[in-house]
DNA sequence: GTTGACCTTAGAGTCAACTCTAAGCTTATA
DNA sequence: TATAAGCTTAGAGTTGACTCTAAGGTCAAC
């Protein structure tokens, strides 16, 4: 049986994000002292190393409710559901990633245009794209 | 001189975000009708450009504002003023973008692990590697 | 002259995921 | 026994970039 603070050094997670995460029904703590005081059980700490690994992939909050809510009724759910799920995952991820390398692209070629030196910004060529509308590609056209 | 709604339509920006942006000295209206109407001349449509270019290449507010101040002044500025704060967003979503590669590469092998077919998720490997801790990169290290 | 579209403001609400605070118990150590 | 470290709670604050609301004034068209 860990305290708050043990189970925090084991799974890396704040003593205050393991309370959070406790409100939002993602860990839970079965037992407490008479005083109050948190205490995990083996079973706690595995939904609790189960949260934070999924935290670490990217899954959100919801994400992990949801996978948690599988994990505790394996024959009520299917693979396919698991798949669903991580598969739409992968999708934002994989959308940010464009996002980001078009971000990429154009940050590169704005850097490769301007002297970058000392002189005065009177004619730098960053300021000049920007003015005349430097876009590689619309954020909100995604 | 456009009203604000006619800035928005030739922005993409819509009137609560010219407004918002104006708040925060990015956006501004040289004139006002007797009403209090704003009303935008060449020289703020511009800047609204500007301002539009480089949110959509993923400058922050701070950024942007940033980025105004030499545009307004460019004479008191130097170009390394403004490739470093170009290159300090490359480098920021040279980061994201090997955070999310990471995540990627773990969802895609969780996929690829998993029947995701309407078999009950008893043994579904995607939980399972998530119990096991599955990690590719710990996010919290990065 | 009235409808409806558009404009104004200050300020509150949204999202996600924490992060911190205050005020007060509990427990371990010296 | 006193002090410090650790625990409890409810609830507020943070971040960034919006987004919306309420309550009201303005303007163009029919």
């Amino acid at each position: 049986m860990l305290k708050i603070s043990e189970l925090a050094a084991k799974t890396g997670l704040s003593a205050h994000t393991i309370r959070f995460y406790e409100k939002h029904d993602l860990i839970r703590a079965s037992e407490r002292s008479e005083a109050g005081y948190r205490y995990y059980n083996n079973s706690d700490i595995r939904r609790a190393e189960f949260v934070k690994a999924a935290r670490n992939i990217g899954f959100s909050l919801e994400d992990i409710s949801q996978l948690l809510s599988i994990r505790v009724d394996k024959t009520s759910h299917s693979c396919q559901e698991v798949t669903d799920i991580t598969q739409h995952k992968l999708d934002e991820v994989n959308e940010k990633i464009s996002e980001l390398e078009s971000m990429q692209n154009t940050l590169q070629i704005l850097l490769k245009s301007c002297c970058g030196g000392h002189k005065k910004a009177t004619h730098c060529s960053i300021i000049e794209a920007l003015e005349a509308g430097a876009v590689v590609k619309d954020r909100s056209a995604a």
